[in-house]
DNA sequence: CGTGCGACTTCTAACGTTGAATACAGTGAT
DNA sequence: ATCACTGTATTCAACGTTAGAAGTCGCACG
C-alpha cells in the first residue's frame, strides 16, 4: 500500500529500463521471486505477488527478451519468407501465418525476398544472425534442395512448390501446398463446360522448370488432351498486374480473327487482372468474347469489373499448418519432410460466366 | 589449410549450435580473434582472416542474436504496427518500411493491431517483452495521447493523424504524413473543373473526430464551399472494399432521380472499389453518371474498370522518415515531437474522366 | 640494442534472465 | 522438544556475446 504521494497507478519513466532487479528492490523481495511472479515458474504468497505486480506496474518494467531469449535458448520469432508482400496473394498469406504464430505465442518477422537466389540462399541459412526458431519460406528462384543444401540448422517450412520435386522423389524439407495440377484440370474443364474450345494459358516461366506456374500448366494441359482440345501457353515476366498487361499486350493478335482464343487460364490473379486489362483495351469483353480464370483467391477478383473466377486455396490451413510444422520441428521433432496438401475451392463469378456476386 | 577429406567448402551440422568458442578452436585462435573478424573490431591478419572465415563456413556459425543483443542492448528490429496486412495500402506501406529498414541495418517485424483498442494500448507499451528497438505505429482506435499515456520507454512514430490535434497544439509524438486537407481539397477541386457540381464524401466515420477520414472531409468541405456547392457525407463501417460496398448500397438511391450525385470523394481506393462495385451492379456508370476519386494510389486502381483516379501518397519518402525518426530516438536524440509532411499527388484515371493509362 | 608497433591472447566483467539447488520459516505429528 | 514436511523465498550458475585492460611475442626501424 505504498503508493506515492501522485495516486493512481502512475507510471514512473526513469532514464533506464528498469530489470528484474529494480522491481525486486522496489518490491523488497529477491529477484528471483520476481521471475516466479513473471513467469509463474514457482508458487508466490498472493500478498507477495500484489506486491511485486504494484512494483511492475509502476516501474513500467517489461522483462528483456534478450537476456531472456538467451538463456531460454528460444526467440519465439518465426519468419516468414516471402517474394514481395505487396502482392495481394503474399498479403493474405502472410496475414494468415500472423495469426497462426499469434495463437502459439510467436511473432513473425517478414522479410521479403525479391526472388532474388542470393538473397534466398542467405534466408535459408537463418538471417546472417541467430535469432530465429523457425522459418517459413515461398522461394521463388532456388529449388528445395539447393536452400537446404545452403541451409542451416533452422527449422524450414516450404509453401508452394517453386521447390516440389516432380520425379516423386522424397522432399528436402516440409512442404504445404494446394493440388496445382488438380485444381487446374479442375480451372480448365469448368471453362470446357462452359463451353470454351480455345483455351490458352498465361504464366509460364522460363527459369522454372517444376514451379507453380509449370504444375497448373500441367494440369491445364491434361484437362485439354483428355477432350481433345489444342493447347497454347504465354510466357509471363512476372506474376504481377503489369507482368499479365506485359505478357498479353504481346500476343493480343491471338484474341482477334478467325482462330481467336475464347478463353484464358491464368496463373494467379495478378496476371488475370493484367490480362482483363488489356483485352479490355483492346475493346474485348470479357467473359463473352473470352473467359478468365485466376488463383489465389484474393479480394481484388470479387470487386474487380467484371468479377473474376479463382483457384481460392485454404490459406487459414496452410498457414497453421506451416506454423505447426515448423514449431514441430523446433521442439525436437524429426519426422522426415512431407508433402502436405491443403483444400483449395473454384469460385465461379462473371469472368466466366457466373454471376456478379457479393 | 586443414580441410577435412570430403573436401570442398563442406557445411557441416552438428547436434549443437557452434559458439565463438567452437569457431575458435577450429581455426586454432582465440575467441577474441574469432570476434574481431567478425565485427572488424580490431585489425587482424588477412592469413588469419582468412582461416577464421573458413571455420566459420564450415562449421555454420552465425552469431547468437540474443547474446549479441543482451551485450549491445540494441536488438535491430523495429516493429511496424498497422490494422491490417491485406488492405493493399498497408501492405505497399510494409513494403516502403521493410526496404528503408533493411538500408539501415535494421529488421521489421509486422503486427497487426485490427483497430483494437486494447491491443493499441499494448503495442504502444512496446508488445509486452523488450523485444524493439523502435516502432513505428499506424494507429487506428487511439488518440496518440492516449498512446503516448499509455506507452513505454520505447521511441515511437506514428503514421496517419488518427492522433493528430486538430488545435494545432504540440504532437505528443513524432507523426508523418501527407496534407490530407490540402489533398482533399485538391481531388474535390479537380471534380469541380471536371463539371461535377452535386459531390458526395464517402469515408467519415462516428468514432472518429480528427483521424484521417475526417480531415480528408475538412478538405473536401472547404472546396465545395468556396464554390457555393452542397456537401453530403456518407459513413463508412470500415475503409475497406466491402466496407465501402456496404455503404454505398445503403444510400444508392441518392445516385438515381433527379438530383442524383454526379462525384464521390472516397476516403480511400478500397471504399472506391467497394463503391464501383455497388454502381455498376446498380446499372450507374462510371465516370459517365458518377466520378469517383480515392487516396492511397494503390496499385489496384490502376488495373481497375474502370482505372481509379487516386491521391498518392509519396510511400518512400514516408517510410524513410519514419524510420529515421525511430532509429534517431533509438540514438538518443531528444528533439521535441514534430508533424513531418511528406508529398503527394494527384494521379488522373478514367474514373474520373481521364485517360485508361498504363 | 632498445624502442615501438602490429597482431594476437588472456583475463575480467557485464548485459538480464531463469533452472536447479538450497535455505528458511512455520506447521503438525511424534 | 525433535523431526519431517510443506510452502516460500533465496543463492548460484550459466546462456553467448562483446568491451576493455593488460600482457606477450616477433619484427622492423631508428
Amino acid at each position: 500500500m505504498s503508493e506515492d504521494r501522485t495516486g493512481e497507478v502512475a507510471t514512473v519513466r526513469s532514464a533506464r529500463r528498469p530489470t528484474v532487479k529494480d522491481v525486486a528492490a522496489a518490491a523488497d523481495v529477491s529477484w528471483k521471486t520476481v521471475s516466479n511472479v513473471v513467469n509463474g515458474t514457482a508458487p508466490v504468497r498472493a500478498s507477495t505477488r500484489e506486491r511485486v505486480q504494484r512494483a511492475i506496474d509502476q516501474l513500467g518494467y517489461r522483462p528483456n527478451a534478450a537476456g531472456r531469449n538467451l538463456r531460454r535458448g528460444r526467440s519465439r520469432l518465426l519468419a516468414l519468407a516471402i517474394p514481395e508482400i505487396r502482392l495481394a496473394y503474399f498479403a493474405d498469406l502472410a496475414h494468415a501465418v500472423i495469426l497462426a504464430a499469434k495463437a502459439r505465442g510467436y511473432t513473425v518477422l517478414i522479410d521479403e525476398t525479391f526472388a532474388d537466389p542470393a538473397h534466398e540462399r542467405v534466408v535459408a541459412q537463418g538471417f546472417q544472425v541467430d535469432l530465429l526458431d523457425g522459418l517459413i519460406f515461398s522461394p521463388q528462384a532456388l529449388s528445395d534442395r539447393d536452400l537446404v543444401a545452403a541451409g542451416g540448422r533452422l527449422p524450414m517450412v516450404m509453401l508452394g512448390e517453386a521447390t516440389l520435386p516432380l520425379d516423386g522423389g522424397e522432399a528436402a524439407a516440409d512442404h504445404v501446398v494446394i493440388d496445382n495440377v488438380a485444381s487446374a484440370r479442375e480451372a480448365t474443364e469448368h471453362l470446357i463446360e462452359a463451353g470454351r474450345s480455345r483455351i490458352g494459358f498465361l504464366g509460364v516461366r522460363e527459369t522454372e522448370t517444376n514451379g507453380t506456374g509449370v504444375l497448373r500448366h500441367t494440369g491445364y494441359a491434361m484437362a485439354l488432351q483428355e477432350h481433345g482440345l489444342p493447347a497454347v501457353a504465354f510466357p509471363a515476366p512476372t506474376y504481377s498486374r503489369p507482368g499479365g498487361a506485359a505478357a498479353i499486350g504481346a500476343v493480343i493478335e491471338r484474341f482477334t480473327g478467325p482462330d481467336a482464343l475464347d478463353a484464358l487460364v491464368c496463373a494467379n490473379d495478378l496476371l488475370a487482372i493484367g490480362a482483363m486489362h488489356i483485352l479490355r483495351g483492346a475493346g474485348l469483353r470479357v467473359p463473352q468474347d473470352v473467359a478468365v480464370i485466376g488463383w489465389d483467391g484474393t479480394e481484388d477478383g470479387n470487386y474487380s469489373n467484371p468479377t473474376l473466377t479463382t483457384v481460392a486455396p485454404d490459406l487459414g490451413a496452410l498457414a497453421e499448418l506451416a506454423v505447426d510444422l515448423a514449431l514441430g520441428r523446433v521442439d525436437g521433432s524429426t519426422a522426415s519432410p512431407q508433402v502436405h496438401l491443403v483444400g483449395h475451392r473454384l469460385i465461379v463469378r462473371e469472368s466466366t460466366g457466373g454471376a456478379l456476386g457479393g
